[in-house]
DNA sequence: CTTACATATTGACGTGTGTCAATATATGTT
DNA sequence: AACATATATTGACACACGTCAATATGTAAG
């Protein structure tokens, strides 16, 4: 319903498409992600994490001062098999892994 | 890569996902999609329809006065099946169809 | 060729969103 | 407590985007 379109706005932006990409199997406190991106500062990646976290597509982990994040890749598997669902149910497998 | 963000952008939108469901296994014309469509302007489904069409998420075809349109699950499956390789390699098919 | 119908485009408007500088909060250290 | 580091929040700004009324374009019929 309405939460593949929450689904689609968290990951309708580059920059936010690039911090799941480093993200992506492994855990990055926010400097390191700030450090790998070009062009974006600090609050920028902070309000991003924001979204993703909101939308559930990051793990957070806070350790010591720092907060260390690391891609949900359960939640994007279970997003796009909605969206397969939805909107190409011909070509969705028909029964779902249990 | 950025083909990603298009596809996630094109789904970025409630209506454009209403019109998508609309348009699942058949073909309607513009008309009888502002019908079913409440609240929502002829010029607003024409708009939305061509962003759906410039992301190549469906199809048209020119009949008489009428275009009918009809979603591409296709490309939805491929969008997804990107989606899944990038954002959850691990949980993705390692080897895709040929 | 004029008329009628279906769809697309234009222009304007309000709202949403990404961005940053500045600041606040949280945690650890001295 | 004071300070330093890491992250989050606030406020402001520009721009993107969804929306509609009005109009244009395309297509067929009279």
């Amino acid at each position: 319903m309405t939460d593949s379109v929450d689904f689609a706005k968290a990951m309708a932006d580059e920059n936010r498409q690039r911090v799941m990409r480093l993200l992506c199997c492994r855990w990055l406190c926010v400097n390191d992600i700030v450090a790998e991106m070009s062009n974006v500062s600090q609050p920028t990646v902070s309000h991003h994490l924001g979204i993703l976290r909101e939308a559930g597509l990051v793990h957070a982990r806070r350790e010591g001062k720092q907060v260390f994040y690391s891609l949900n890749q359960d939640e994007v598997a279970v997003c796009c098999g909605r969206l397969m669902r939805n909107f190409a149910p011909e070509l969705a497998p028909t029964v779902a892994e249990a």
